[in-house]
DNA sequence: TCCAAACCCTTGGATGTCCTAGTATATTGC
DNA sequence: GCAATATACTAGGACATCCAAGGGTTTGGA
């Protein structure tokens, strides 16, 4: 978007936090405004990876779902629960990957309420070959070191627990 | 959204990247998954403690920014840069914050390029009660401990600085 | 049995983000 | 001094997310 600044802003916003007396705030109001710029950049990597598939992040994952079930089908409301998103969100990405014909919308056999989403094996084969590109481009260069991404994973899944996102 | 899981997908996701094959990015993957996650969880907890003041955290963002401004004004590409958003992000938060009265659009003295964002002290009193309401439901109940705060801020910190946010 | 409550999905609306392009103003170079 | 380039902001469009509300299906208690 632009040349590097000369200094960091959330450093400086956590500065400017201690000095109007909010010290005792000033690190977490740090490190969520940097969990939320570290959610931008990473999220920026990760579309420009899956333009040239004609995928977004939200299509991607739906993608990437469905390809790991058994059946390569799944209902809408397990979807939504799994990719913790919103239903609509679900409904939305389904219009779109239908009309590219990666997956396929059928009905569930006994609950008339449900909506399966299946793979079509023009999806399947996307789903494989964007995952490759992913693992390379964006996974397997994140920038972090092997021991911050450990760290990572057991602070923010503790954070993600307490949250209420899952009991495990 | 709904109950807790019964299991981590996150962790699921990451046991089937290794089961695939991927065992080298499959930490990585989860960490950077685990990254968008929380920052979607933050996001929530932002937008409803400053529901009541009728702003949105971008909205809000704009406005802790200004008010730390000694003039209380910034020329609007200097506040993309610091919120490191794209300038026409910024141009709709203006827009709403202006209709809301809390910011007003004046010219640059002396660029007639630039436009100057100003605080209406209705603007500044708001900032200063919003960012009271944040601290206290939002930054002080984070759910993060005091040490991984500091791990956080470390690790994103230096993220950022590689993904080239700033060069200090 | 049968109707109310619960559940599933979709539609419509509000926001925010980015990109592309277009207009206006400054700066640079010949 | 004037044309070419660079910079600043805005308009329009594509996407994603959430919320509120509506219509169809199931479930469960009276």
């Amino acid at each position: 978007m632009g040349a590097p600044l000369p200094r960091d802003p959330i450093a400086d916003a956590q500065r400017n936090w201690e000095r109007h007396g909010w010290a005792d705030v000033a690190a977490p109001m740090a490190a969520i405004t940097a969990v939320m710029r570290t959610q931008q950049i990473l999220l920026a990597r990760i579309e420009t990876a899956l333009k040239p598939f004609g995928l977004t992040f939200a299509r991607y994952e739906l993608l990437a779902l469905l390809s790991f079930a058994r059946s390569g089908a799944l209902p809408m409301n397990k979807a939504s629960a799994l990719l913790q998103v919103h239903p609509t969100s679900v409904t939305n990405a389904v219009d779109r990957l239908q009309e590219a014909g990666l997956v396929i919308r059928s009905p569930h056999p006994t609950d008339g309420r449900t909506t399966l989403i299946e793979l079509t094996s023009e999806g399947r084969t996307l789903a494989k070959r964007s995952t490759a590109v992913l693992n390379a481009e964006v996974f397997g260069q994140s920038g972090f070191e092997a021991p911050d991404v450990d760290q990572l994973i057991r602070i923010l899944g503790n954070f993600r627990r307490n949250a209420g996102d899952f009991s495990g």
